[in-house]
DNA sequence: CGTCCTATTGAAGCTTCTCAACGACAGTGG
DNA sequence: CCACTGTCGTTGAGAAGCTTCAATAGGACG
């Protein structure tokens, strides 16, 4: 999996930031500038295991993390136990985006698997990066509404292929998807504690997605067999990335 | 209910203009200059009726709007016709918060009741106005958190005390309550779309919330019996207004 | 007085949950 | 090398929560 690193030495290889660099290039086109501010943030980029709390709510905002590898989510915790996932982090999302009106945590943030993340250069009023980061918390906002539709409105079987069909669209951008296909971390469980079900639940629903032939699910990776046609099925709407530049631009 | 209008003739009364000028001032201390952009703002409202568009999903977003009386919400509408409130807009919230970066709405915002609104005004950068703006775009964000809980975690009688619980709240931010009870414009189907339920069952929820002497509910006013009691009861945790002054303030 | 919308009630059914048990698998220590 | 342990996925049976369909009642309005 280790490619001989190639010209100057980084503390991560090319393999593990080249999925956030494309993911932030799907969003708005950046610049040789914007791409120097990214290597020299990647320089010092953390390790970080499962269950790491990035951020913990109500406490202070620590600064923002540009996520390399791994997933992380916004998660709440209820007094008597139950488990909400209100969002996932994927490589080339922006963690603790910058909302500096707010200086205490609205979520705990954690990482659901082993993680990789740097910290988030701060972006030249109307750089292409900038435009990037806004275009990302647009996009989260965005995210998050179509969330609210999914646990209102959709059944056990149609949150499920909604949010596969979600991450698909969201891990293609940042080029991790092969053939169709993409790795899941999550377990079952996890799964249940972001679609507001049980996971003796959402093992019955993936089964019964298995037996209709809508996907393919073994030891972490997923195969969704016609993602145009599921989306037709359960009506879902996709965000519209919109990478035109808007405002004070350079 | 009209009061007679003192010194400059106003497009709408003292009493129209009230409740959003004291939730803004609940979020940050307004200057003499804010105040006075306010005023000049809401020379130009304009009243529209139920179900009137602000928004369209996928259209333009438009100039902000300062809401001055009446409910606004942003909604999605499936394809085969289930309906989902994603959030609720209330006197002195601003509709279509200055997403520069998405010029493209994100979601349908409709008028619930009739609705006064007026132009948001730009706010100079540092001001008081700023940071309201700010902080109420990040309490924004954090409802929309707490509905995702809402839906995903909490049931039928939870979710109808919790939504109570908030916008009894938010509404006493801008003094619209009155010894613990507030005008509740929403019917029963409305309140339905927006907490994930049926119509049906969220009717036999409130009847059982009255038999259980936990609130009052009768021609369009609630009043919750204890809120503080109810709160602890289902766990609710509210977003915490933080009027802290951050960044480059004059 | 008729119409429409909203609230209310009953009965039956379906989706989802709860409880419980078992199998597969990886890691660990003897 | 093999029990031991813990996590995760899988399955069954019964119960609870919520929905669906249908019908009635109450108010506002013309």
């Amino acid at each position: 999996m280790t490619r001989p690193v190639t010209a100057p030495p980084l503390s991560v290889s090319d393999d593990v930031i080249a999925p956030a660099l494309r993911r932030l290039s799907a969003l708005s086109s950046l610049e040789a500038a914007d791409l120097a501010l990214l290597h020299a943030a990647m320089e010092v980029s953390q390790t970080h295991p499962p269950r790491h709390n990035f951020l913990t709510l109500g406490r202070p905002i620590a600064a923002p993390l540009l996520l390399l590898q791994g997933w992380a989510a916004r998660v709440r915790i209820l007094p008597d136990g139950r488990r909400q996932f209100m969002s996932f982090y994927l490589p080339g999302d922006v963690i603790g985006a910058t909302h500096q009106a707010m200086p205490i945590a609205s979520a705990t943030v954690i990482a659901m698997t082993e993680t990789i993340v740097c910290p988030a250069p701060a972006a030249p009023a109307g750089s292409g990066l900038a435009q990037a980061y806004a275009v990302a918390e647009a996009l989260d906002e965005a995210y998050l509404l179509g969330h609210v539709v999914q646990l209102g409105r959709l059944n056990a079987q149609e949150r499920i292929s909604d949010f596969l069909l979600e991450i698909y669209e969201r891990l293609s951008l940042a080029g991790l998807t092969v053939g169709g296909s993409f790795e899941m971390p999550l377990t079952q469980e996890m799964l249940a504690d972001a679609l507001g079900l049980t996971p003796v639940h959402v093992n019955r629903m993936i089964q019964q997605a298995r037996r209709d032939g809508e996907l393919m699910w073994k030891s972490g990776r997923v195969l969704l067999r016609d993602p145009e046609r599921t989306a037709r099925t359960i009506g879902r709407q996709s965000p519209q990335v919109t990478t035109q530049r808007v405002g004070a631009s350079g």
